[in-house]
DNA sequence: AAGTTGACGACGA
DNA sequence: CTCGTCGCCAACT
């Protein structure tokens, strides 16, 4: 089961364009469970692969970043959102009107 | 096995 | 926006 959502969470973030966001629940409801989007975080959590997913551009509903974001926190976080081109704020908030992925 | 935790979301105040 | 509460489900203890 692990493995299958993570697979699944992995190609949903190489789906992501550069320079856009995407919230948990989004993955989630790509995953077909819309009540998945704590599960996508803990798995992220749990298995972290910042180098080769962009996991960094996965954002809470509130556009912000998480705080306990490992490999150096919501620091290391915001400058590879930057890195992509996306400003965040100094509370670590991006303004998912411009940067939120949206599908259609 | 049973209880707690958590990179979350939605709703109410 | 913040704060508290409930629901959600895999991972951890």
């Amino acid at each position: 089961m692990r493995d299958d959502l993570m697979q699944g969470i992995l190609e949903y973030l190489l789906t992501i364009p550069e320079g856009k966001v995407v919230t948990y629940k989004q993955v989630a409801e790509y995953l077909g469970n819309p009540g998945y989007a704590r599960i996508v975080g803990n798995l992220l959590h749990v298995n972290p692969d910042p180098e080769r997913y962009p996991c960094f551009q996965v954002v809470n509903h509130k556009g912000r970043l998480a705080p306990n974001f490992g490999f150096g926190g919501a620091e290391a976080q915001k400058i590879r959102l930057e890195r992509d081109g996306i400003r965040v704020s100094e509370d670590y908030y991006v303004d998912l009107e411009e940067y939120q992925w949206k599908e259609g």
